[in-house]
DNA sequence: AGATAATACTTAACATGTTAAATTTATCTG
DNA sequence: CAGATAAATTTAACATGTTAAGTATTATCT
């Protein structure tokens, strides 16, 4: 079905058979859904999947939150300084651990995912019936085994 | 084996069972083992995806170009700046369509796809030896029609 | 042919990605 | 307990992502 390079040596594979190229390009058409809705409501990708964490886990520190919402710490700071300014989160220094910065939602971060949630579901619903509950059940597991795969072992 | 929440009505998903950042994720998991090659060698991962591709077509336009590394025509303007400065890239008008311009890799390119290429792929094979093939080629597969479900159908 | 729309880029502006260095606070060692 | 180390962020600098606006060139339409 798929053509597969013969790879005997050391050779490069095809770029669109790869999975770095791969795994890019399936995450901008599952993204080219949700931006419309992101744009309309003038919040990023990532600042909305930094209060969809919040939303989950309540009150964390920032190394967590930067590893549940793929960002790196320096651009978890300056989201924190955009979001804290728009009155979403509620920033705060780990009394415990004075190096920790607390984040969490503000009420009004609650009400602005609230607000979003249906229309972020549906899309989500959208593209499940696109691709199919099972396959992307599928899609996520098989991911789930590429990562343990790659972390912590040899 | 998975716990699944049940999502009768429009409610939002796990972030970490869902498509944009699972996605995110094993992309991630790959590309930390590619990063320290790239950055011994100075280039970006977009740099190299863009070499990659003209190494893979030839002389092709900027829009054809952009498509097929999954880069945006603004960023792709500068990279290729870049990668034209260091001399990795010739640019030039298409004189058919004045509105074109049309990139190949130069001979210095060329040689500096060569030079990495060796590593490159042992990395691959490296990532193929943790999580088997067979395993890989399927979820290329799973993407790939992950992104015929998604695109140009209703 | 001439006005208009469509293409293919390019610029501009702001947000994030990425690495290295700096800062502050904890912890560890002797 | 003082000095060295480590940990958690932040800052800095440059590259890319992203959208909107601008430019030049080509295609279209009457």
């Amino acid at each position: 079905m798929t053509k597969q390079p013969s790879r005997a040596g050391l050779e490069l594979s095809q770029t669109q058979r790869t999975l770095p190229i791969a795994l890019l390009r399936a995450r901008e058409a599952v993204m080219d859904y949700f931006r419309p809705l992101l744009a309309e409501h003038d919040v990023t990708e990532q600042q909305w999947r930094v209060m969809r964490v919040l939303d989950e886990v309540g009150t964390v520190d920032a190394s967590f939150l930067a590893r549940q919402a793929c960002i790196l710490a320096p651009s978890l700071t300056r989201i924190m300084r955009t979001l804290e300014a728009r009155g979403f989160v509620e920033v705060s220094r780990d009394t415990a651990d004075g190096r920790r910065t607390l984040v969490c939602l503000s009420e009004e971060g609650r009400q602005f995912i609230r607000k979003l949630a249906p229309a972020s579901a549906r899309i989500y619903q959208d593209i499940e019936s696109k691709i199919g509950c099972e396959r992307i059940s599928t899609l996520l597991d098989e991911i789930e085994i590429l990562l343990e795969s790659l972390s912590s072992e040899s």
